[in-house]
DNA sequence: ATCGATGCAAAAGTTTTGCATATAC
DNA sequence: GTATATGCAAAACTTTTGCATCGAT
């Protein structure tokens, strides 16, 4: 995975390249994405920042408009599962996949070149420019097959 | 794909097994989504229905009542693309997977034997109980390669 | 006659926007 | 100093819920 002086750069670059600016909401919301691997709704993305930094002043308008901008960026990745809205995470490590768990919703992630691969030919098949892909796979872990409920 | 008159069936008898009602407005619902095949939000089909029913009386909040049930009962599937809500569309013909283009909102099925395979393979390789699996290639149609904007 | 389903409207939840102020450059 | 970013609160949407009434069984 990419290290962070090098991610950072990379931010700071896009974003003098489109006249924007480097603020500090901005450097935390990356940072903590960075630091906690996982996938985040904005609204618990907000919450861990408030406890991590109880200084700064952040709304949760600046952690939609920052995730839009860090995806469009292509520096962080969204997915979607289930009911609520759209979970985050940092995009800038290896290219991966998901498999869901219903029960518990954990998420694990996997790489598979068999799919990848599989991935371009189909693209190519349809004459699409492919901007990227996901796949999920949907199902119950292995923990959670031993449980009642 | 399933005729409708054995879809019909099988959901009347979902229904029965769970001391539910087969309603007007269910009836209806799940014919929309057999007779318009696509991919709907809860809005949409709320629209398409009242056009060609423009007697029937119906509420958004059954249409999500339905689609839920639907969904629970594995008659329709949902994909979740972009910003907005989920869209549904009915479930029983062969699965397949999508291409979204990010220009027209275009969606194309496929459906690709290796991609299928490996999902169980992967599945199996975590010790995942598979009840399902989506896939989504994002790019850009051929159509829309072909446009300037 | 009973019990689930419906429409409606209100409520809850999520995401976006307008605007005055703050702050990076 | 200028232009963008921010927080806040309001607005816009989306989805769910409570309840009186309706309708399928």
């Amino acid at each position: 995975m990419i290290d962070y002086e090098t991610l950072l750069i990379s931010f700071k670059k896009i974003l003098k390249d489109n006249g924007l600016k480097f603020t500090k909401q901005r450097d935390i919301i990356l940072k903590t994405l960075y630091s906690n691997s996982g996938h985040f709704t904005p609204e618990e993305l907000l919450l861990i920042i408030k406890k991590s930094y109880p200084d700064i002043k952040i709304g949760i308008a600046t952690i939609y408009r920052t995730l839009s901008l860090l995806e469009e960026s292509k520096i962080v990745d969204s997915i979607s599962f289930g009911a609520k809205g759209k979970k985050y995470e940092i995009g800038v490590k290896e290219h991966h996949d998901h498999l869901l768990c219903i029960k518990c919703g954990k998420i694990i992630e996997f790489l598979d070149e068999t799919i990848e691969l599989q991935q371009e030919i189909i693209a190519k098949k349809f004459n699409f420019e492919m901007t990227g892909h996901n796949m999920n796979i949907i199902g119950i872990c292995n923990e959670c097959q031993n449980k009642k409920i």
